[in-house]
DNA sequence: AAGTTGAGCTTACACGTGTACACTATTCTA
DNA sequence: TAGAATAGTGTACACGTGTAAGCTCAACTT
């Protein structure tokens, strides 16, 4: 049951696939990618492609798929790096600053698909979002002992601030990426900060 | 000198302008609308296009302008509600939201544009969202005596959250609405005490 | 070993695109 | 009032697109 058929299928394929997100950039959005363009890149003949999807916006939800598997495995990531200790926002910015540095073309897939026209990519996008919000969110409660409602509106905040924050990065030169991972570490004290104070005060009104 | 050729010209203009605006919409962006459909929905010639536009480029950017215009005359009006009354937040985001129920075409456009593949759209729309956050830092460094680099970190993580909760506005049915309405407004409210609290702890530490 | 399946290929087609070119008719200029 | 300028038109072209049809040949099944 190995398969020298499917395994071979499997990787071509995977050819398709890596040849989608290499023309990805700054100036290609995967939306004016074309299907010969893909397949041409891959080696094959335009009407294989069909063997493997069956159509580009297949291919492009595996890829948003995939951008939100390496999401996630970045905040395992950045959590190991806390439990050896450090600021946790501290070590949570620069840790993603790193994955925008790496991998440019994967965030920004996800960027534009969260507003782009096709509602299943933005429904795509929002649910690998909401994976790493709530994540976040998790993490939160229990770290600062805070109510569901308050540690979810920071963790959402927090999220979008740090996004917003990547997207500037990709246009970025060192210099301002440094600046900006300044500016956003504060920020995200602002939210941390206002978070504690406005639940204590929550707490105290409702008297317990 | 009225120029009634000038005039025309200008109406027509106008008119392709105006029919690309109504061809935007959830499913459709800027950059997938052709030239030849945009001279149709005006009742134009293909070719005519080019008496008034380089290419749809120079059409995308009057587009942006325009959008941007239509921002801060929001924010005009926002501030005389405020002046009226009422708390600043809640009324920012009120008017934030009528905004995009009202524009929604045009909120889009500036959101999608922001990550598109164009560096000019980047800038350009980059340029409206700067104006925006500056007019609002004026306004807090005013309104709460705080530093300069505080109400600005302040007013750009006010925007990027409005902005954000925007983009969600756009696919939302009018309870999710209401409740990303109070989200916000609450999520603005962490920022605007984190920041008047570590302000104020920065002032102590460097004893002035 | 014989027959079936399916990945990948070539060819072919209809369609929408941007834009060059030449033309008409109206407005402007002198 | 004669001539230049120009907004708008219709035709034409080359190009890239998605995809249908039918072929080959290696891998699978029985």
């Amino acid at each position: 049951m190995s398969g020298i058929r499917a395994q071979q299928k499997e990787k071509t394929r995977r050819l398709l696939v890596d040849a989608a997100l290499n023309q990805l950039s700054a100036e290609r959005s995967f939306s004016n990618l074309s299907l010969r363009e893909v397949a041409k890149e891959a080696g094959l003949a335009a009407t294989s492609f069909y063997r493997h999807f069956n159509d580009m916006d297949e291919l492009g939800l595996t890829l948003v798929d995939e951008a939100g598997l390496t999401l996630r495995q970045l905040m395992r990531q950045a959590r190991q790096r806390i439990e050896k200790g450090g600021s946790v926002i501290q070590i949570s910015v620069f840790t993603f600053m790193e994955f925008i540095e790496a991998n440019g073309n994967v965030f920004r897939l996800l960027l534009r698909e969260r507003s782009g026209t096709s509602p299943e990519f933005r429904a795509a996008v929002n649910r690998e979002i909401r994976y790493f919000t709530m994540e976040l969110c998790d993490y939160l409660q229990k770290a600062n002992k805070l109510d569901h409602e308050t540690s979810y509106l920071q963790a959402n905040a927090a999220v979008i601030i740090v996004f917003s924050a990547g997207a500037e990065a990709l246009d970025a030169n060192k210099m301002e990426k440094e600046e900006l991972t300044n500016r956003t570490i504060k920020q995200l004290r602002f939210i941390a900060r206002g978070a504690m104070d406005l639940s204590a005060r929550t707490k105290i009104m409702q008297g317990n």
